[in-house]
This record gives C-alpha cells, sequence and structure tokens, in this order.
DNA sequence: CAACTAAATTGACCTTGGTCACTTTAATGA
DNA sequence: TCATTAAAGTGACCAAGGTCAATTTAGTTG
C-alpha cells in the first residue's frame, strides 16, 4: 500500500511546475524545453518524467489552472443577460486559447477525457465549463432568448464544437486576418442559440 | 529559373508513397517511421525530407487522398432526401477520421489552411467537403427538410463544427463505449438542421 | 541506533524526426 | 564529345523528448 508523498516530492512537483511558468512566460509555449525546465529546476531529466506523464502532462496543469482562472472569472461576472452578452463572456478565454496553437491542441486532446489520471486539472475544467455555461443558457431560456427545444447541458456543448471550429480556422490563417475568432463565433452562436423566429 | 522536375524524381516520390502506403496498411498509422519508409524506399534520409516537409506533410498526401476517395463516395450517392439520410451519408468518412487519432489530428491541422503548398489535396478537400454538403443542404432547404436562415455554406461549416466535436469526444473516452461517433453526432444535426417548429 | 524498505532521484542512454554540406546524376550547349 | 550547371540524392550529425537500472534519501521497525 502507497504510503503518502513525502515532503521533498511535493516541493520538487513545485518547483518544477514554477520554472515552467517562468519559461512559458518569457519565452512562450512553443519554445519550451523539458532539458531547460530540468536545469532551472535543479533537478535531473528522470525526475521530471516521474512527476509527469510528458511534457504535455506538464503543461496541462499549467494550462488547466489558467483556464480554471478564466472560469473563476466567467463565474464572478454573473448569468449574462442577452445572447450577446454571452457571446461576450467567452472573449477571454477565446482570446487565450487562440493565443497560441500548443494551449489549442492540447485542450482539444484532454478536454472531455474521462479523467484517468486524478490530478488533471484541465479534465475538471472541462466539465466546469460546460457547467458554467448550461446554467447560463438555463437563464436565458426562461427569459426567452434562447431556444428551449434543447437541454441547456447540449447546446453549452454545441457551444464548444463552434468555439473549437472557429479557432482551429484561425490558426490556419496564418497572416493578420479580417476577423477575430469572436466575430466568426458570433454568426454560429446566434444560429445555435436564438429561438425559432 | 526553374527546371520541370525529372521522371527520377516522381518515380521517387511515388516510391515512397506506395511504401508510407503499405506501411500504414501493415502497422497502422501510429506506428509508422520515417526511418522505415526510407529504409523501404531504397533512398536516404535527406531525400524523403526534400520531397515532403515531414512526417506529417507525407502523411497528409495519403491522407488527403483518402479524403479525397470518400468524396467520390459521396458525390457518388447523390443528394439525401432528409436529415437522417444526410447523416447516413457522412458515416464512412466519420468512421475513417475516428478510426485513428493520427489522421483526426493531421485533418484538423490541416483543414481549412489557406493552402500555401501548392500540392496540398488535403486542402482541397476541406473545401470539397463543405461545397458538397452545401450542395445537398441548398437542396434539402427547398424541401423544407433543413431551416432556411441560414446560408448552405454556413450550415455546412457548422456540420464539419459537431463532427469534429463527437470525434474529439470519441478518442477521448479510451474504452469501447456506448454509442458511436455517428450516433453521437445524430442530435446535433438535428438541432443544428432541422426547420422551426 | 542500525538494519531494512520503499520513495525519490539520477543521468547515461535510446529513439526518432529533422538538417545540411557535400556527392552523384542528368540535362544543356559550345 | 566533353565541360558546365542545376537537380536529385546522400548520410553523418543534431535536437529534444522519453526510459530505466542503479543510487541516494527518508521513514519505519526491532
Amino acid at each position: 500500500m502507497p504510503r503518502q508523498p513525502q515532503k521533498r516530492r511535493l516541493e520538487t512537483r513545485a518547483k518544477l511546475l514554477e520554472v515552467t511558468a517562468e519559461l512559458v512566460a518569457s519565452e512562450g509555449y512553443s519554445g519550451l524545453k523539458v532539458e531547460d525546465v530540468v536545469t532551472g529546476a535543479g533537478v535531473a531529466k528522470g525526475t521530471l518524467f516521474s512527476h509527469f506523464r510528458d511534457k504535455d502532462g506538464l503543461l496541462a496543469v499549467l494550462i488547466g489552472a489558467e483556464v480554471m482562472r478564466y472560469l473563476d472569472e466567467m463565474e464572478a461576472s454573473g448569468t449574462p443577460d442577452s445572447r450577446e452578452a454571452l457571446l461576450q463572456r467567452l472573449a477571454p478565454l477565446l482570446d487565450y486559447i487562440a493565443g497560441d496553437r500548443v494551449i489549442f491542441d492540447l485542450l482539444l486532446r484532454y478536454s472531455g477525457s474521462t479523467g484517468t489520471e486524478t490530478d488533471e486539472v484541465i479534465t475538471e475544467s472541462f466539465y466546469r465549463q460546460i457547467g458554467i455555461w448550461a446554467g447560463w443558457i438555463e437563464a436565458l431560456q426562461k427569459s426567452g432568448d434562447v431556444r428551449s427545444d434543447c437541454a441547456p447541458d447540449f447546446l453549452a456543448e454545441g457551444i464548444q464544437a463552434f468555439l473549437n471550429q472557429v479557432i482551429a480556422i484561425w490558426f490556419c490563417m496564418s497572416s493578420p486576418n479580417t476577423s477575430t475568432p469572436l466575430e466568426a463565433l458570433r454568426p454560429f452562436l446566434e444560429a445555435w442559440l436564438a429561438p425559432p423566429a
């Protein structure tokens, strides 16, 4: 039977995450090297991989935490009072995800996972996100701003789908393009959420 | 001024693709190694990378061609006469993409790209796919089976979004799960395409 | 405290995708 | 025909993520 993790282990893990966060802040996600992380943290490479399944697993913890912060923000701002207000609430998270391919790819891979890893914050964040949106939708259904022929959770999943779609397209248009992802998202949300005329 | 590619080059390219296809057929996409491809084709590693930008670029040619075959099939089967029939037309392609994570990831990365590479079949396939679906939708709008308040192209893009969504979720549920991607897609298509009651 | 055991860490080593200065091959022209 | 030149191909080499048998550290027990 496994014992509790020792204090040293927790410290090492924290140090690894701290150094990673610093490097990401200065170099961005794409330039991050495992070598630099372990050097900065003063541990051997093997140690990192005993704490995290792989490089993505390490990043998933950071990105999951960041997404959680955006969700806190969403919850704090209360229920939107219109479809347009709902769209605006998505903007910060959308910008964050659209800001770096690495973030998008990682979220797409981990999101909705059944969470085999106990500590996957990122999995938790996925369900929380759907839950928050579903809550908003439920309120908007009552006020008649959103169609009532579908369950809130289902409509929330649809939002997720459109969000991923516009970001994927966004990345494919390499050059600084006309519209932002948020603008691209608006017509989809309208068509998806608006009640029948 | 660049000359025409020589016969030898075309043969080398064809041989590389042929060997890759064989290896993929026997080992699957995930197990494919560049080393094995060049060994099998009897060329040096550098040659492969002078023909294809990277490993993904090589796979993109094969996968693009395969997707094209599915699109041929779709077009050959004619315009569906109901939303349910439309859903059924998507099944083969859906199964193909859901069959291997590598395919899905690659399509998601290349799809919708503005096609900087001239020979990206996969980019072409993306637009063709949307076009085919838009054609179907237009016909179904006329018969009243699909909502008419949105442009066919727009609705087709939405289908793409839902298709990606259900496949992403499908991959996250590692264990052989209850419903197929097609079943998961049905409610989304219904809610997206059905005309107002 | 010394012996014992499991947790934690180490770093040499491996794998594999990708690069590039250099060699070989084939088309062109005097 | 032979020199010239660009295309095609080569393979030693690199980068960077990931592995694992061996080693150190910390908690436990007699």
